[in-house]
DNA sequence: ATTATCTATAGATCTATAGATAATGC
DNA sequence: ATTATCTATAGATCTATAGATAATGC
């Protein structure tokens, strides 16, 4: 049991219980996100969350706002982690190639999450978290620094995110594909149209890279104690 | 008005009628599946069509059976348009040029069926129809005669149908985006990363490209007569 | 005679709340 | 005393069909 030294400990029991409430109602949503059943009926959804229906009212006002906050919480989630695992990386060519494999291998190692990212695809672009910022950002300083010589910033961001998102789809598609080796030839890809050289491009994506660990990280975003988990 | 030699041409007039009946459900289907409504209750989408409830049981089953006719509709016609643009074009990297800039160019020309696939980004990487076989095909071919150095087709198929759809989202985003401009950069940047030399990719994206025309075109997929075109 | 359309609606389904119950906080 | 939960259900909404109407095909 991870004892998360968690942002919000939320103090009283009264508020674990009714954050634990909450986080099973994003749980059960995202479970039909990720099949794209975003028409299940109110109380199909609170009981796979094994709560009553009035509950759903407490926390949420429509049932698209339940799916908003479930969205939300995966791409938070991969934020974390992909922040979690590249602090303290210099060149923006490793840092987008490192956030790239990640989420490539993310794809793979959490299907559930990845495909409740898939199927809101069209907040993908434009998130405020997530991958797309953190490519952005890597992206523009590579530009910036004069590592990238492709120097439209929108483009090669929706090259680099539509790609990501594809992938995502084509890990899903064909459960034996190997999810680190395809990944690591599209980063290998992007790098080389980013503007950095094919040697290079190659040893970036062939350096080691840090373990892909989400369990840890959910309760931290859940902002709900460790033992929110053993209900699942 | 184009009387287009069309395919099966419906030979009575009791046919011609169901037909339009069942283009006016597309239609209004097409509007509802743009704006991301798929919730729309079979009741409305028969009075934007214009036509009894009973129609709609007359020709589809169930909305999603009508939605999924609607999505095919859009990726046949986006099939046909290219098909029609780029008949005898030798090069690989062209043909790939080429059906990618028209795409793009086609997200602003026609926002609304381009909307309707992007609100169906799942399908597009396994459709038949649409952008995706022919990337593949030209991409293929172009690996075949060592056009192109990057030799995964998998890969390059995932970033470049990423890249087109993701393109769509940004042009419709920023309505006042130059649509030409930055789709022909975007397709420059996959010309590389397939491994063609810079200053090629950049004359290939230079140069001048049949004029992209949808209208006609529609009454052939419709299957159709042209006056079907004049109740909208 | 056949076929496609239309309107009206029965019955199924879903949403959202009222009111009861149980647990916590102070 | 307050707060979150629960169950039961009224009322709203939607689906899918029955049966009537109108037009065409032969």
């Amino acid at each position: 049991m991870t004892q998360a030294p968690t942002s919000s400990p939320e103090p009283t029991r009264s508020h674990r219980r009714k954050a634990q409430t909450r986080a099973a109602l994003i749980r059960a949503a995202q479970s039909f996100l990720a099949q794209g059943r975003t028409n299940t009926p109110v109380l199909e959804i609170t009981q796979a969350a094994d709560v009553g229906i009035g509950s759903f009212y407490n926390h949420f006002e429509s049932k698209d706002q339940l799916f908003e906050a479930a969205v939300e919480h995966v791409m938070d989630l991969l934020g974390a982690v992909l922040d979690e695992l590249t602090t303290d990386v210099d060149d923006p060519a490793v840092a987008f190639a490192t956030s790239f494999r990640l989420t490539g291998r993310f794809h793979r190692r959490e299907p559930q999450l990845s495909k409740v990212i898939l199927h809101a695809t069209l907040d993908i672009l434009g998130a405020q978290t997530g991958l797309a910022p953190r490519v952005r950002r890597d992206i523009q300083a590579g530009v910036d620094s004069g590592r990238f010589t492709m120097t439209d910033v929108d483009v090669a961001v929706v090259c680099a995110v539509g790609a990501a998102t594809f992938l995502g789809q084509l890990i899903h598609a064909e459960p034996d594909r190997d999810d680190a080796e395809t990944t690591d030839r599209a980063t290998e890809a992007l790098l080389r149209m980013l503007g950095v050289s094919a040697n290079e491009a190659r040893a970036i994506c062939s350096s080691p890279l840090p373990e892909l660990q989400t369990a840890g990280l959910r309760g931290a975003v859940d902002e709900v104690a460790a033992n929110g988990d053993a209900a699942r």
